[in-house]
DNA sequence: ATAATAACAATCAGGATATCCTGTTTTTAT
DNA sequence: ATAAAAACAGGATATCCTGATTGTTATTAT
C-alpha cells in the first residue's frame, strides 16, 4: 500500500502526543497533495499547463454536480460540459472518451473525499476525539456531502463496468486503508486495542453509517436515525472497554 | 396503511403460539397473493388474461434481470425485450411508456421481496427464531439477491426522479412497515420489548446489513463480514435483555 | 358467423448522445 | 519572427433508444 507512510517517529513515548498529531497531520496533507490532480498549483507551471490544470478541475467539478444531483443514468458530457461553462471541444480536448472521464471522475472523488475526511477529522478538538461519538459523527457528516452522492452513483455504476470497477475498487480500498490507519493517530483511546477490534469498530461504523444514509427515505424520523447512531457508539465504546465477549 | 391488517383473533393468551403463527403465516401468504402481479392465477381466467398476465410477468423478471445484471443505466426497453423474448411491439402492447414500465417493475420487485421476505422467515427453525443471529441471517440472506440488486438499482434511480420516487418510497414505506409488523410474531422473544426499543433493532439491522453489502467490494474479507453480523447480533440481543443504556 | 377486441410483429420517425472532424485563437519553442 | 503545439469552438455524423404506426393472427362476444 504505497499510500500509507508511517510516521519516521522510533518511539511512541520519544515524542509527545501533540508532536505526533501534527506530524501525522501535516503527512496527511502532502498525501492530500500527492493526489490533488492540479500539480501546477505548486510548481512554477505554464500558462497552459495552469489554464489546462483549471479546465480539467472545473470538468471534474462540474461532473461531481452533476452525478450528485442528476445520478450517473442522466449525466452526459453535455450536461458536464454545460455545467462547466466550456464547449463539447473543450471537453473532448482534455478526455477523449466518457469513460476516460468517468476514470478521472473516480480519482477526483476519491481525492475530495480523502481531503473532506482530513477537514472533518482535524475539524474535531481533543476532547471529542476522545469520545466515540465524535468518530462516529466523523462518519456520518462524512456521508453528508454531494462527493459521497456522487461516490455512491459511481460505485454502483462501477459494479456493473470491469474497465471502472478495477479502477474504483482499487481506490477505494486505498481510501478505506488510509482512513483506517489516520484512527489510532486521531483517536488515542484505541491505541491499546487489538487490530482487529479496531478493524471490527470500524468496518460496524461505515456499514452502519452508511446503511443509515442510503435509507433515509425509509427511515424518514431523525430522531430514528439519531437512536440508531447512539446505538452504534455504545456499540463501539463496549467494544473498545472489552465489554462485548467476541467469538 | 392499508397493508397491515392485524389478526382478529382477540387475546396473544387465548391462541396457542403455534395458532398465532399459522394465522400470520396464511395472512402474509394472503397479502403476498394480494400484490401478485399474475391476478390470473387464480381466478378462473379467459385465455386472454391468462395469457397477458404471463407475459407482463416475463417482461418484469427480464427487467429484473436486467437491472440486476446490467444496472439501471444501461437497462433499455429494447434489452428487457430481448431478454424476454417478445418483440418490442408486445413490449409496448403491454407498457407503453418505460416509465409505465419501470413503475411496474417497481411494484413488482417489492412483490418479489415481500415473497423472499416469507421465505426466508419461514425457512426458520422454531429454535432459530429464538435466536437472534437467526433473525441477523434472515436480513443478510434477504440482501443476497438478484431482486435485491435491482432493489438498489431502482432505489437510486428513484432518488432522481420524481415519478418514479414516489411510487418507491411508498411502496419501501409499506414494505418496511409490513416487515417490521412481523417481528414480534415470527420472533417471539420480542414480544416483551417495547415498540421503540424494536424499531431501533430493526433499524440497527436494516442499515447495518445494507451497509455490509453495499461495501462488499471494500470489505472483502468474509471474516470481516461475519465478524460485523456476529457483533450486531450481539449488540441486538443486549438490547433486547435490556443491558445497554439508551439516552 | 361475424364483428370487435386483444396479443402480438415489424417498421419508421424523431430525438438524444457520444464521437469525429475541421477550423480558430493563443501560447511556446527556436 | 515563425513554426509547432496546445486550448479551445462548433458543426457533422453514426448509433442507439424511445415511442408511434401499421399490419397480422388468435380470441371472444353477440
Amino acid at each position: 500500500m504505497n499510500v500509507i507512510k508511517k510516521i519516521k517517529s522510533a518511539d511512541p513515548e520519544d515524542v509527545s502526543a501533540e508532536e505526533a498529531l501534527k506530524a501525522a497531520m501535516s503527512q496527511m496533507e502532502a498525501e492530500i497533495i500527492r493526489l490533488d490532480p492540479d500539480k501546477s498549483a505548486n510548481d512554477e507551471a505554464s500558462w497552459q499547463e495552469r489554464k489546462s490544470a483549471q479546465t480539467r478541475l472545473a470538468i471534474l467539478a462540474a461532473a461531481v454536480e452533476c452525478l450528485a444531483k442528476h445520478g450517473y443514468a442522466k449525466t452526459t458530457t453535455q450536461q458536464v460540459a454545460a455545467t462547466a461553462k466550456i464547449s463539447r471541444g473543450a471537453m473532448l480536448h482534455h478526455y477523449a472518451t466518457k469513460s476516460e472521464l468517468i476514470a478521472s471522475v473516480i480519482e477526483y472523488v476519491f481525492y475530495r473525499r480523502m481531503k473532506l475526511f482530513f477537514g472533518e477529522i482535524t475539524r474535531l478538538s481533543e476532547e471529542r476525539r476522545r469520545d466515540v461519538t465524535g468518530g462516529v459523527e466523523v462518519y456520518w457528516n462524512w456521508v453528508q456531502t454531494p462527493e459521497f452522492d456522487a461516490f455512491l452513483e459511481l460505485s454502483i455504476a462501477s459494479r456493473k463496468d470491469a474497465e471502472l470497477g478495477e479502477i474504483f475498487e482499487t481506490r477505494a480500498i486505498e481510501l478505506d486503508a488510509y482512513s483506517f490507519d489516520q484512527i489510532p493517530i486521531f483517536f488515542p483511546e484505541w491505541k491499546a486495542v487489538s487490530k482487529e477490534t479496531l478493524r471490527l469498530a470500524n468496518d460496524l461504523i461505515v456499514a452502519a453509517i452508511q446503511g443509515l444514509y442510503t435509507n433515509r427515505q425509509i427511515i424518514t424520523d431523525r430522531k430514528r436515525r439519531t437512536a440508531v447512531r447512539d446505538l452504534v457508539s455504545k456499540t463501539i465504546l463496549m467494544l473498545r472497554e472489552g465489554e462485548i465477549d467476541l467469538n
